[in-house]
DNA sequence: CCGAAATGCGGGCATATGCATGAATCATGA
DNA sequence: TCATGATTCATGCATATGCCCGCATTTCGG
């Protein structure tokens, strides 16, 4: 019997994800957290469904996390001008910083990932992570 | 700049996972319940340390998933009788009957992964995360 | 211009996941 | 035997994630 890839792949993603938070948590954030970041501001002002698009992330789980960064001050959110319904999201000065600040740590595990698998099988990781 | 190797995974893990979990949703399990389960009917009567060690999970998620699976009536729990604190998790009949439905169902989730990615690259995803 | 359909959101409900803590039980050494 | 330390769990706290529903706003057809 075959094992299953999906499991694998979650197991894969949990420990990978742990290193990430790991390298991550002196600046208070997961890596969830830190791409969501990374999202918002890449394309800031951004409503929380363009976002959900972007992340292939339910628009609820965007507005609940986005709800979590603004706790922590990182985001903030606006109603969109243009129309009324949507809720615009933008980094704070303290978010911008921390992503800045992070960005060593991020580099690090990235880098470590390419320690663990080297680069050959790492483009062929994303290569196969991108057909999927 | 480089994109986030862990955010491509847990992307592309949700997105399986989505997959499976669709696949699954007649027998009323998802993809994680499915692996649990099938990592007791491996090992039961196991306790919730051994399955958190098996699947690398915490022992906590363990005892909750667990919990859910009882719930639907698809495990039981009983007290180890060697070691009174450990709770030994184990199949119920329905719990048996219901691997042996959802059977089909994924090993044609497995097959649509073989259909999408192809033999070598399985091989090599398999291996990768293996690596990690 | 106005009512219906579409769109964007928040909240409720449920599961998955990890960490820290505390209770129960077991093992070990004095 | 008994106190101490180790082990096994459950629970509280927090985040991540998805689905569905109801509300507000926008858009569009008549």
């Amino acid at each position: 019997m075959t094992a299953c890839y999906c499991a694998k792949m979650r197991a894969a993603t949990r420990k990978i994800g742990s290193l990430y938070d790991e390298a991550l948590a002196p600046f208070r954030i997961n890596v969830a957290q830190y791409s969501l970041l990374r999202k918002i501001q890449r394309l800031q002002p951004v409503s929380l469904t363009q976002l959900g698009h972007d992340a292939d992330l339910d628009r609820s789980t965007v507005s609940r996390n986005v709800r979590v960064l603004e706790k922590a001050g990182l985001a903030a959110t606006a109603k969109g001008e243009l129309d009324q319904r949507e809720a615009m999201a933008s980094l704070t000065p303290l978010g911008e910083r921390t992503l800045n600040d992070a960005l060593p740590a991020w580099e690090k595990s990235q880098q470590a990932m390419e320690a663990r698998l080297g680069a050959e099988k790492l483009k062929l990781l994303e290569e196969i992570l991108g057909a999927l």
